[in-house]
RNA sequence: GGGCCCAUAGCUUAACCAGGUAGAGCGCCACUCUGAUAAGGUGGAGGUUCUCGGUUCAAAUCCGAGUGGGCCCA
């Protein structure tokens, strides 16, 4: 940035964000700004980091924008901010991203690429990735520490999880288990359960019969599941329940089938029977441990056969549905696989992780389970046990990468038992503060209460491996009885069998997995599964700091004080990092969370590609500048709630910068003819004016308000005072009082003042609005200071409130003669005054004393900004302006009272004005004029004020205005001379004519007297235009105005 | 299906926690001002405060039910 920039142009937002970051680099601003802090309080912020999945979109500009914000303050208040952002990098939406670059099917395609090379091919595509994300933060002006960024897939980041998951591990939390999960069968891994996403699914919908075991009795079950029938281990009812025997006639077949008593109808409807009746009542619970036979025993024939299997018995989660009974496999359903459990039931699951049947399916066995649901159908049919089919919609949950319907089936994972330190959690999430309260109150609590135990195996390539080594061919029990679990890359060199390097060692598949250790004689080998991918950033407060490797920061500044993400990470990364803290270390990793909402689209509906509804941010900044988009969205409440795109928004926030410019560029040509220097002048030394203490004063209280915006995380509140500030109280109001003070060509006392308040509001303003808009506040800042003060604005101390400066009182008055102004400026409307013609008299008749004292006090500064010769003050009980009062008489009230007399009263209510509205005077004139008692009601007349010729009125909340309008020979004498002085200006401005620039003006009007009321002011016209001599003569290339129906010619000539 | 949150002018929203005439910005219409301003000013039109019920002298605000939307969980 050059010392004097070009600032004669608009406010063009991007050519000013490329200036101001060429400047930012070549003084390497954002460096020596941290190295300024460097001796600060440390505020340790961690950032939340954003997978690296193509680029930044508008919910990520929000998050990282918001971000910049509260650190940009902080440093402000003198923090040494930690500022590191990361990168989520590892994970199942990367590889499948890759296999289909590769061009893959499934997992046995990445087995044959090779895992090595896969995993290479991983790590170059998020590198890719997070280069284009890492590039719009930067656009959008987010300062961060770039160059430094945390990645999730360094040696230093894995062995941060590594190390939590030991301490984990040591506290007992970890454990080799069965669990019935959700699985991706093209991935053939688990998913978590915020990894499912739910679509709409057609299934077949079929009523089974199975048969008793010693008697030809049928349970009738429900399932959308065909292919889970192979796995049936036992049938639920509900013990409380009334299940009823029915006999069934269908032709000359007869069936007797248990049903839950109020779906008897309803089921026998769908299996089309003819007639039926009850022959039996019993209760659940004197069904439980009823024994019957597998409805695929043929099929499978290696079906479950234990004694305690194939039996009735309950479950809580039977509900009154279909038929009352439900087919229970817990070797693959969650509630199943409970129940099953609790009653010590085999689990069996005769389908592998891909999805397909094994030889224990029998018939079955090679099949895809999806695939299988009509042949099992059939196969049901044939043997008589189809009581119905029919289709069925409804949601299920498919992989949200790759699409692929998710399978429920039990496999052997590892996980962290959460469950076991509930207490805890509950306990560790009352010690930090969210904003909003409830999101912790409610919402957070509610989801840690029900949380299960963590699966944190993944049976994938791209992730962290799982850092438990277990002894060679020992079964499950062994293997969580004898586990090897390492903390970090140091132990690990002491323990294996292999030489390698701590320093330098990768730690991804294709290493560990080579990698063995020996204990006392006995051979241990890494278990093949990587971590679940929200255990990577789980440990970002301690990984950012390069804790376990560095332990001195850790120590000095964990846990974080603040973090903040959307609320869709309630679920996500505020309860990974709570679950794996708290196991690990027992502790909370974080103080303050600041939880924001989505970015919706304009229609009010998510960003989302089929609705084809996306702004960008590249978008938004190529359109208005990134100033803009920042500022519109700092502008949005950002606790909570959803925020609403607008494109509308940023367009006004872009042109209340544009009055920013604009209020910043007015006094520049002044200050430069007078050579003023804001360096030689304190406030204290100059002569402020009222006016300028009221801005001064006005300064003071929106530094108050921005501190508290900041501080309770409603920065929003504090973009509006600012906005409010420069838009309306700088550039409506302040400038346009203080301009004639700038205009003089004399040093005078009063010009200084003005320059020194208006330099010193400005510099304020601009600070406190460069955590905001960052870019147009350092180019401002840098031309104000002259580069005197800080490098960058970004340096500057939060502005502390001088309360010698503050003056509520003062504020208010002023409010209220702004509120009077503009109440002046309704009734010159009303009486089709302009404002260049000045009117004779104003008077204003107040609410009260205090209005009242207000009025006397800034008459001159009213009379000014009204452009009238005399303010007057109606006291109460005086008269205004001598204002009389018409008559309107209601004739269905009067009639009534008054029958014959009616006319004649009306007669003289239309012809007579009263001077005051009073009832009684009316009532008196009334018998007077008519002879006889007349006593009117206020019901019966309404009163029209009559104003004399040229008065107005307008009321406002502090009282009522009158104005008139009459003319004067002195009053249309300084009115056309100040319509001379402004076409003469406008001429000025279409011949591009520079400020200074002196001319001769010729003027021709042909009404001799308008003319000679014009050059009453001539020496007033030349001093306003410059002008040296103004001439009456016609001349050729006159410029013709109409002015109040006069033709005036004006023509301009420069003077060499 | 469950938990939490949201609904105020055409648009963005304030007031809601702690009940007392719903206020602003943008947009629209009319008029107007301007040597910082591709700006600005004044006025006008525009509201069933999502619906229904309750508490209360009084409800946008508190309570209950419903409708629609969001997040999360099933």
């Amino acid at each position: 940035m050059e010392k004097d920039v070009q600032v004669g142009g608009r406010y063009e937002a991007q050519l000013l964000e490329e200036r101001v970051k060429e400047y930012w680099k070549q003084s390497d601003a954002y460096k020596k700004t941290k190295e300024h802090r460097a001796k600060g309080k440390p505020f340790f912020f961690v950032d939340g980091p954003p997978y690296t999945s193509g680029a930044a979109h508008m919910g990520t500009a929000w998050n990282k924008t918001l971000k910049d914000g509260y650190l940009r303050y902080n440093r402000m208040k003198g923090y040494q901010v930690y500022d590191r952002p990361g990168f989520d990098m590892h994970g199942l939406p990367i590889e499948t991203k890759v296999e289909e670059k590769l061009g893959f099917k499934n997992k046995k395609d990445i087995e044959a690429f090779g895992i090595e090379k896969f995993i290479e091919e991983c790590k170059e595509f998020a590198d890719f990735q997070r280069e284009g994300l890492q590039k719009d933060f930067i656009s959008f002006g987010v300062w961060m520490d770039w160059e430094n960024a945390y990645k999730t897939v360094t040696s230093e980041y894995m062995e941060a999880a590594w190390w939590g998951f030991s301490q984990a591990h040591k506290r007992g939390l970890v454990e080799r288990g069965k669990r019935s999960i959700s699985q991706c069968p093209r991935c053939e891994t688990s998913i978590a359960k915020n990894e499912i996403e739910y679509h709409q699914v057609k299934d077949p919908s079929i009523y089974v019969k199975f048969e008793l075991e010693d008697k030809e009795e049928f349970l009738v079950i429900w399932t959308t599941t065909p292919w889970t029938l192979p796995a049936n281990t036992f049938v639920a009812v509900n013990e409380e329940f009334t299940y009823q025997k029915v006999v069934a006639v269908k032709g000359s077949v007869e069936e007797k089938l248990w049903i839950e008593q109020s779906l008897v109808d309803a089921v026998v409807e769908k299996g089309k029977y003819d007639s039926w009746e009850i022959e039996q009542e019993l209760k659940g619970e004197d069904m439980i441990e009823w024994k019957y036979k597998h409805p695929l025993r043929q099929e499978v024939p290696n079906h479950v056969k234990g004694d305690r299997s194939l039996r009735v018995y309950s479950a809580d989660f039977v509900e009154i549905d279909r038929t009352g009974l439900v087919h229970s496999a817990p070797g693959q359903g969650e509630d199943d696989f409970r129940a099953g459990k609790e009653r010590g039931l085999e689990l069996f699951c005769p389908v592998g992780t891909d999805g397909i049947y094994t030889t224990d399916a029998g018939k079955y066995e090679g099949k895809f389970v999806k695939d299988t649901n009509e042949e099992i159908i059939e196969d049901l049919k044939n043997s008589g046990l189809l009581l119905a089919e029919e289709k069925y919609t409804h949601d299920y949950g498919k992989c949200w990468r790759c699409n692929t319907n998710i399978i429920q089936i039990v496999t052997d994972q590892w996980f962290i038992k959460i469950t076991e330190i509930k207490e805890e959690l509950i306990e560790n999430i009352t010690k930090s503060s969210w904003y909003p309260e409830w999101a912790r109150d409610n919402r957070f609590y509610e989801f840690v209460k029900e949380a299960p135990d963590w699966n944190v195996s993944r049976q994938r390539y791209w992730g962290i491996p799982i850092p438990i080594w277990t002894p060679e061919g020992a079964n499950l029990e062994e293997e969580s009885k004898d586990m090897i679990v390492v903390g970090t890359r140091e132990e690990l060199a002491k323990l294996v069998d292999q030489k390698i390097d701590p320093k330098s060692v990768d730690l991804h598949k294709p290493t560990v997995d080579k990698l063995t250790i020996t204990k006392n004689g006995k051979k241990y080998t890494r278990v093949p599964d990587v971590f679940d991918v929200w255990i990577d950033s789980s440990v970002a407060t301690w990984a950012t700091v390069g804790y376990p490797s560095e332990k001195e920061e850790f120590e000095a500044v964990w846990p974080a004080n603040l973090i903040m993400e959307a609320h869709d990470q309630t679920r996500g990364w505020f309860w990974s990092q709570l679950g794996m803290s708290s196991a690990s270390m027992g502790e909370s990793p974080y103080e303050n969370v600041l939880m924001h909402g989505w970015a919706l689209a304009e229609d009010g509906r998510k960003m989302s590609k089929s609705l084809g509804n996306i702004v960008s941010p590249r978008e938004a900044i190529e359109k208005y500048g990134a100033d803009p988009m920042r500022l519109f969205l700092l502008s949005v409440n950002p606790q909570g709630e959803d925020m609403r795109f607008s494109w509308e928004e940023i367009e006004e926030m872009n042109r209340r910068l544009n009055i920013l410019w604009n209020v910043f560029r007015f006094p520049i040509p002044y200050m430069e003819i007078d050579g003023f220097d804001p360096r030689d002048f304190t406030l204290e030394e100059v002569a402020l004016e009222t006016i300028d203490k009221w801005i001064l004063s006005r300064l003071q209280t929106v530094k108050q308000i921005v501190k508290v915006g900041w501080e309770s995380y409603r920065q929003d509140q504090s973009i509006d005072a600012i906005l409010n500030l420069i838009v309306e109280d700088i550039s409506r109001y302040y400038i346009k009082i203080v301009r004639e003070r700038m205009w003089t060509d004399t040093d005078t006392d009063s010009k200084t003042a003005a320059y020194v308040t208006l330099h010193h509001v400005l510099v304020e303003a601009i600070v406190l609005l460069a955590p905001f808009a960052p870019f147009i506040a350092e180019d401002i800042y840098q031309n104000l200071t002259k580069k005197s003060e800080n490098l960058t604005v970004h340096m500057c101390d939060f502005p502390v409130v001088d309360l010698q400066l503050q003056d509520e009182k003062l504020e208010d008055e002023i409010e209220i003669v702004r509120i009077l102004e503009e109440s002046i400026a309704h009734a010159r409307q009303i009486a089709g005054r302009k404002l260049r013609w000045p009117v004779c008299g104003v008077e204003i008749g107040a609410k009260n004393d205090k209005i009242g004292k207000i009025v006397e006090k800034y008459k001159v500064l009213l009379s000014e900004r009204v452009n009238a010769k005399e303010i007057k003050l109606i006291r109460p009980g005086e008269q205004g302006f001598d204002v009389k009062y018409s008559l309107f008489g209601h004739m269905n009230i009067i009639g009534p009272t008054y029958g014959k007399s009616t006319a004649e009263i009306i007669g003289v209510l239309n012809e007579i004005e009263l001077e005051a509205p009073d009832i009684e005077e009316l009532s008196k004139v009334l018998s007077k004029n008519l002879n006889k008692e007349i006593s009117m009601t206020e019901e019966m007349v309404e009163f029209g004020e009559i104003f004399p010729e040229n008065v107005a009125k307008s009321t406002c909340e502090f009282g009522v205005i009158y104005i008139d309008t009459t003319l004067t020979e002195e009053i249309e004498s300084e009115g056309y001379t100040r319509e001379v002085i402004r076409r003469v200006q406008e001429m000025r401005k279409e011949q591009g004519l520079v400020v200074d620039q002196e001319i001769s003006v010729a003027i021709s009007v042909l009404d001799e007297r308008i003319l000679r009321l014009i050059m009453l002011h001539e020496e007033l016209i030349k001093q306003e235009v410059r002008a040296t001599e103004i001439t009456n003569k016609k001349e050729e290339g006159m410029k013709e105005w109409v002015v109040e129906g006069t033709p005036i010619e004006i023509k301009l000539a420069t003077i060499v």
